[in-house]
DNA sequence: AGATCTACCTGGTTGC
DNA sequence: TGCAACCAGGTAGATC
């Protein structure tokens, strides 16, 4: 997400939106004709994240600013299509800016959404207000806080967007094995020493994969049409059967919370 | 209230 | 070969 962002905003700061076409309306939350109303003659001041969320900060025609708020959850991608016009089927909204080029927001599953907000009804929003803190900004007494005597797996809560946010399924699973954790660990077992790797882990799993330009599944390619490399620093995700990179033992797969997930059953422990 | 389960979607993969 | 069943994953909403 944070690769994504960083990418989006030189291609769109400054643009302005001259109109909005909603190919699947499905994938705008919210009035529609409102939507397009509003963004058409928007410009895009600058491009950031909150969480799993891409927040695109524009100054309305009339001058007021807006907030668009997009969540690509597993499929969605905004990129450029080479040479005019998509006649892409997963196309779901096309933001056509003044400088004659489209962005798409692609999103093969429907998941994803974008919907508008004025920046007081973003810090009301339910989803956004109940949002934990980054996990970058958080130290590890604050993270030990927040894990500490809590019931359920630790994965669960690794996952609760309430509790951290923008964790998901492939770091959850890697800073897990990092820090010699099973996933179905119940929380409240887990010792304060081995929260504490916990902390470090999420720290390195994060950071490494912002210094590899994300972890891009199958064929996502960001708006500049390159793949991140994190994926093939994988120790344990997708990798069910395969041999743990530490002890060389088959790695099992388990679901947790609901979740696919990947441990090696003698590096890491409850 | 907090934890857990399921629906939502579609394309790729697996199994018969 | 053909087709059905299953899988992936973030969140809302329901249930426990």
């Amino acid at each position: 997400m944070h690769t994504i962002a960083c990418g989006l905003e030189p291609e769109t700061a400054g643009r302005v939106i001259q109109a909005v076409d909603i190919l699947w309306p499905g994938s705008v939350h919210g009035p529609v004709t409102a939507f397009q109303d509003a963004l058409a003659g928007a410009s895009v001041v600058s491009v950031g994240r909150r969480a799993k969320l891409l927040l695109f900060h524009l100054e309305g025609a009339g001058g007021a600013p807006l907030v668009m708020a997009a969540h690509l959850k597993m499929t969605g991608r905004f990129f450029f299509p080479e040479g005019g016009p998509t006649a892409d089927s997963h196309a779901r909204v096309v933001f056509r800016l003044d400088n004659c080029r489209e962005l798409v927001f692609h999103d093969m599953r429907k998941f994803g959404y974008v919907r508008l907000f004025t920046p007081g009804q973003l810090q009301e929003w339910d989803f956004y207000k109940n949002l934990g803190p980054e996990p970058l900004e958080l130290d590890a007494a604050g993270f030990l806080d927040r894990f500490r005597n809590r019931r359920g797996s630790i994965k669960a809560l690794l996952l609760n967007q309430s509790v951290i946010a923008g964790i998901g399924n492939i770091y959850a699973d890697e800073s897990l094995f990092r820090a010699g954790i099973r996933p179905d660990a119940q929380a409240n077992q887990v010792s304060e020493a081995r929260l504490k790797r916990l902390y470090t882990a999420v720290q390195d799993v994060l950071q490494e994969a912002i210094a590899a330009c994300g972890s891009s599944i199958r064929d996502y390619r960001d708006a500049r049409g390159d793949a991140g490399a994190f994926q093939n620093s994988f120790r344990v995700y997708g990798r069910k059967g395969l041999s743990c990179p530490v002890c060389g033992r088959a790695l099992h797969g388990v679901k947790v919370a609901g979740r696919s997930s990947c441990f090696c059953p003698l590096c890491q422990r409850t």
